[in-house]
DNA sequence: AGTCGTCTGTCAAGAATCCGACACAAATCG
DNA sequence: CGATTTGTGTCGGATTCTTGACAGACGACT
């Protein structure tokens, strides 16, 4: 089991971590305990008492809203699973419980074979009420959060389906905006078409028409269970309103 | 010119504000300036600086953002304003910019007569600086919108338009969960049908065939400007999955 | 190798929603 | 007071999205 400080190049290429003081990063990584999880398995559920702060560091984190990984098609009351997002390395998340003690209002599973940083509750707590003005810097995560939320929020009730796909994609490609360094003009994301629809509140269908518009433009390459960014820029220019 | 401690029953009638420590809830009432709105008045605009925080205490903020691809189509071709939330008294606002010092997300005008208190931006953030443990007591306030937007979020992708403007209307009588006794059975919401049609993403239209659904049904009543919630336990109901 | 479950691609029917348009009522204002 | 603006009620056609269904492709497992 390797030492959570291996994990720190990866830690640092996030923005939150690496403008952390060096107090704090310090005391994450001296608090943090290795955890890995197979594919689908469960970190936590809705509900659940707060377990404290989680920065993933291998695979991702798939946050969903209304469990219901049996794979029942069955044609009976469908009860839809919305995914509200995938946190791919190298996010942080679980912070709103650490704040108000309250329990979790949503379900974590491991998108794939996942390796995180657990920070567990008490400890964090305890460490900073002896360390408080690091409380602001823990709140930047939330204040990073509550604006990407913001964001999205108006873009769904404004934009296309089309160009939300658009934006998300961008997004995701750049870590929710927490990947600091890029570089490279493409990136490989692992998800499914379904996932991607489930968070964006459209049908699998109207999902699998939009991305293969998109590939047949040449912008994306779409394969099972994973698609690639080809041409970024023009992904870019769809986030724009124009449909076509 | 009503000094900012008269307002305090406003205030503690809010849950954030109430469960404060007296030291910050005392400190926030020290620093507090009364502002008032006329309708319609901007109180800030999206990327202008941050100014601090606000409780409202009388009338209503709207926030707003629009799409921002200041594209000016020849054609006047609709630029679509997304209201994201009308915050009421006594709903507290503004937290994000003093966290982490950036610049606003949206818009915020005066729905209607407003007054305000106003909590400067460098007065607060020094007073925090010298108590840092109140750090954490601020956070709470992004905490519990953080919760919401994640609601909003799920409920938008999953729920029907009707379903989704029933709950909106439950949230907005409860203020959007800050009011914390209630007893009345009954509340006005003012607003017009076209701002609740941009809060939810839908068109005025049918949002207007909506109400008029829950008009007929005795559950509202409808007027120019203002929604009168009669039947608020038939509109909770109203609030699971079943369209009709 | 063969089987099975999942993921993808595609179709057509039908529902929900949008859009432009228009009439009308209520507030606002000179 | 009449003129203008703003908000509401309503229509029908165009558009988008959903639903359900099915076939093929790929990967995993025995």
């Amino acid at each position: 089991m390797p030492d959570a400080l291996s994990y720190l190049p990866v830690l640092q290429s996030g923005r939150w971590f690496a403008q952390l003081p060096l107090a704090l990063s310090e005391a994450l990584l001296a608090m943090a305990r290795v955890r890995t999880l197979a594919s689908g398995e469960v970190l936590f559920l809705r509900n659940s008492p707060p377990c404290g702060l989680y920065g993933v560091v291998r695979g991702a984190i798939r946050i969903s809203g209304i469990s219901g990984t049996a794979a029942q098609g069955g044609s009976g009351a469908g009860v839809k699973e919305a995914v509200l997002i995938v946190l791919p390395p190298p996010v942080w998340f679980g912070e709103v419980s650490v704040f108000d003690s309250s329990t979790r209002t949503h379900d974590a599973h491991a998108a794939g074979p996942t390796t995180l940083l657990h920070i567990p509750h008490d400890g964090l707590v305890q460490w900073l009420q002896q360390h408080p003005h690091h409380w602001r810097d823990l709140a930047l995560l939330m204040a990073d959060k509550l604006r990407l939320a913001f964001v999205t929020l108006e873009e769904q009730a404004v934009l296309s389906a089309p160009v939300r796909l658009a934006r998300r994609l961008v997004q995701m490609a750049q870590g929710y905006g927490q990947i600091q360094a890029q570089g490279s003009s493409s990136r490989t994301l692992t998800l499914t078409q379904e996932q991607l629809s489930l968070m964006l509140g459209i049908s699998r269908q109207t999902t699998n028409g939009i991305l293969n518009d998109l590939k047949v433009r040449h912008i994306l390459d779409v394969q099972r269970g994973q698609l690639e960014i080809l041409d970024l820029p023009a992904l870019r220019a769809l986030c724009q309103k124009g449909p076509d």
